[in-house]
DNA sequence: TTTCCGATTGTTGTATACAAAACTGCCGTG
DNA sequence: CACGGCAGTTTTGTATACAACAATCGGAAA
């Protein structure tokens, strides 16, 4: 599985411990969640409830809450007092803003990315892209979107800003449900072709290509969405559905 | 107190509940340990023991627990397993990457900032300003680099980019461990002049202004930094301090 | 029938108890 | 005297118990 194995490359080097620590047991099930999520697997809105998910992954609530607050805090989760956790549903409004911070920064990125590239750097890249072929050939669609994020985090990698990368990393998992909520046409998600191109001018080390290459890939990305300013979600359903049929 | 009522006020509209319902009390705690870490009221490195922390905010370890994960994800504690909570001592090389994304992201924000900007939002940062001004001059140094990070935020704020904000939020937190760090001379903080040209910027709606004076204002805070590459920590104090006096 | 109220049930919030790991200091050995 | 290892102590990791809150359902009153 592509997908668990890189997950479990970014367990090592993450959150909870110094280097080479075996990991805190509820990270398990923050990458478990997570996981399930980015994939689409699970649905933006659907309750978390800490019973269900402590049978699951067999542990006690407290670290299936210490996951949760995790999630809570990459903004892939919301908690909600006294009522729990669901995946969470970003509005439209965050939607737009998420890709406007995306366009302020991932541009830039991309151009540094392209300044410090080295061929083993190209290489990873390309192999990454071949991996998101594969799964959209084999109709696996939602990991098909998480690995379109991991491309640009990978670029947000070798550009060597960890903090920059980071933040990059959040704002592609936002995306992925921003995709799971907004994207237009749900079948044929065309494989783009602005990744190869990205990979191309990294390769060439030609940074001003890349970052507007990169720049005009996330328009389109945005054009693939339908945030449109209307109801974007109906204030209080109580004033407006008063007597309803 | 004005950085208390400021935290009071962040304390609504953010992390674990919906609009308008009373606040998780561990969030009382992460709030209180933030403002301590913010203002230097603790030093980097500082441990964070559960149960002292436990014992003067009279509740349980399972809330502290909470705040400090919390703080955690916010990179001012790192928690190593088994071994607890420490504030965070970033390096100077993570303190470099801090600073080169600020200098992606903000001069971007201030030249939006500069476009939406209303009266009465020139009026806060004047307001901002003057409370800061009062704190240097009180010789309270920790709430001044406190207060000089929430200018930052206030105009990110301006801007309407809720994502960006808390990106800078995040940066002008880790900042603060920064200064209190690697601030060379920590006597004598010269009131930058460069707040104030971004207010009168902003206030001109000049987006192309802020834009520049928000970006020599980060390498003018950088350069107030000592973050030489030499020893960025001695790696491994076993192999140096063989046999030492 | 509709609406409001209260009991019931389920889920979350918090405290506490216990297990496991790390730190400390002591003592024996080289 | 230095080193290494073995308790004892302290602190964290995890599970569980109990309290508090919210959601639901049913029944009584309008």
């Amino acid at each position: 599985m592509t997908t668990a194995s890189a997950s479990l490359a970014a367990l090592d080097d993450f959150r909870p411990d110094s280097p080479n620590r075996p990991a805190a047991r509820w990270y398990f099930i923050y990458v478990a969640l997570k996981e399930a999520i980015l994939t689409h697997a699970i649905e933006p809105g659907t309750k978390l409830p800490e019973d269900e998910l402590g049978e699951i992954y067999s542990s006690s609530r407290t670290l299936v809450r210490s996951a949760l607050q995790a999630l809570a805090h990459d903004r892939l989760v919301t908690l909600e007092l006294n009522r729990g956790a669901f995946v969470a549903k970003p509005t439209r409004l965050e939607a737009r803003e998420i890709f406007e911070a995306r366009a302020i920064i991932e541009p830039t990125v991309a151009a540094l990315a392209a300044q410090a590239a080295t061929p083993a750097d190209i290489e990873r890249l390309r192999r990454h892209l071949e991996e998101e072929h594969v799964a959209l050939h084999e109709g696996r669609n939602g990991e098909a979107v998480d690995l379109s994020g991991k491309f640009h985090v990978a670029i947000a990698e070798i550009a060597h800003q960890t903090v920059l990368t980071e933040f990059v990393r959040s704002l592609c998992s936002r995306s992925s449900l921003i995709v799971a909520l907004y994207w237009r046409r749900r079948d044929a998600m065309c494989e783009s072709h602005a990744h190869h191109a990205l990979v191309d001018a990294i390769a060439a080390n030609s940074p001003q290509d890349a970052r507007e290459i990169m720049s005009s890939h996330l328009v389109d990305l945005l054009s693939g969405l339908d945030l449109s300013d209307r109801p974007p979600e109906p204030k209080k359903l109580t004033d407006i559905l008063r007597r309803p049929a």
